[in-house]
DNA sequence: ACATACATGTAAATAGTTACATGATTTC
DNA sequence: GAAATCATGTAACTATTTACATGTATGT
């Protein structure tokens, strides 16, 4: 999954120009897939181009100009086939967890400030999945699914982070031993 | 985290080649970090210019010649302030996610296979995940708390989709309504 | 006065993946 | 006889991030 397929998958659902296509990724599909205007629009480019896309201009009064994009026949073709050629894969990067890994060569006081900031941003994010969740009534049932998924992750490792922050702590005091202050 | 970075930590750990560095990933590192040798090679290669790293080759019997890598005083200096500067941050990309928010464009054998695949990954992750909590007795306090971390999450979602999937696949069809086959 | 939202776009820099090249040894 | 493991490295390609450039309108 590219830009390209990012943005053909909005403009399957509906028009929308560049920035409307950016500004549906910081929100419902935030919690897994991410793009930047610097990758769009050249994207948008090349698809009108292959005329997988079409657009027209709107004048608008007091903003600029917009180009609505639209999904061609072709284009909702070859979106369908990659979907179909699309495996179920899924990729986690952690920076927390790498390093948590070199906890003990940390401060320890260091440490319980990441462990806090994790957690801070597991409740974040819940807030944000619960609230997209419980406002949107018209949700398709795919729509639905993906935040009952990131919900339920997020949920499993906030819990976990606030029954072993502390345990991991201690660990980590006596793994340094008593050359610690 | 760029893959200096993840070389210098597992450096910081023990003395290793490129090709140990690449197997640490695959094993021990690859629920939450990734990396090929292609950017480890030319990222071994920089840190040894810039002082950060040091190597000795070592001949071996009926195998190719080993670069093995030690971390310098200034390495270790280099990679705390590196750990010290770093956000506790995660990033989350996921297909089946995305392929998801489509499911009402797609044939339902097709979404079922897709869920059932997915279930399956997470199956095999979490043996995976099992085996290295089980089998190691010498894990340190941080490597544990990452692979809880994973297995976590994973069974979380793993629960989810035996919950789910099939309700899924029933509003799915619901939503296709009179002109599905 | 400053930040944010709207709106499009380019360019440089960064980074990483994939495939290739080479070659011995071991396992199925 | 094929595939996997050990072992290092390069090069082409792909892609993306970040910052910049430009400008209006609204909110604080």
């Amino acid at each position: 999954m590219n830009t390209s397929h990012l943005c053909l998958g909005i403009l399957s659902l509906r028009n929308a120009s560049g920035y409307e296509i950016k500004k549906a990724f910081e929100e419902t599909f935030s919690h897994f897939q991410a793009t930047s205007f610097g990758a769009i629009y050249p994207a948008l480019a090349r698809l009108t181009e292959q005329g997988l896309v079409s657009f027209h201009q709107e004048q608008q009064e007091k903003r600029p100009a917009k180009k609505v994009f639209s999904i061609t026949e072709a284009g909702r073709r070859h979106f369908l086939e990659t979907l179909m050629g699309t495996e179920p894969a899924e990729q986690y990067r952690s920076d927390f967890l790498f390093l948590m890994m070199f906890a003990h060569q940390l401060p320890i006081g260091h440490v319980a400030g990441l462990l806090e900031k994790q957690t801070g941003n597991l409740v974040a994010e819940l807030e944000i999945l619960d609230r997209i969740i419980s406002e949107c009534q018209t949700l398709t049932p795919g729509m639905r699914f993906t935040l009952e998924y990131g919900i339920a992750a997020n949920q499993a490792l906030l819990d976990l982070m606030r029954k072993r922050s502390a345990p991991l702590l201690k660990e980590i005091q006596k793994t340094e031993g008593p050359t610690s202050p």
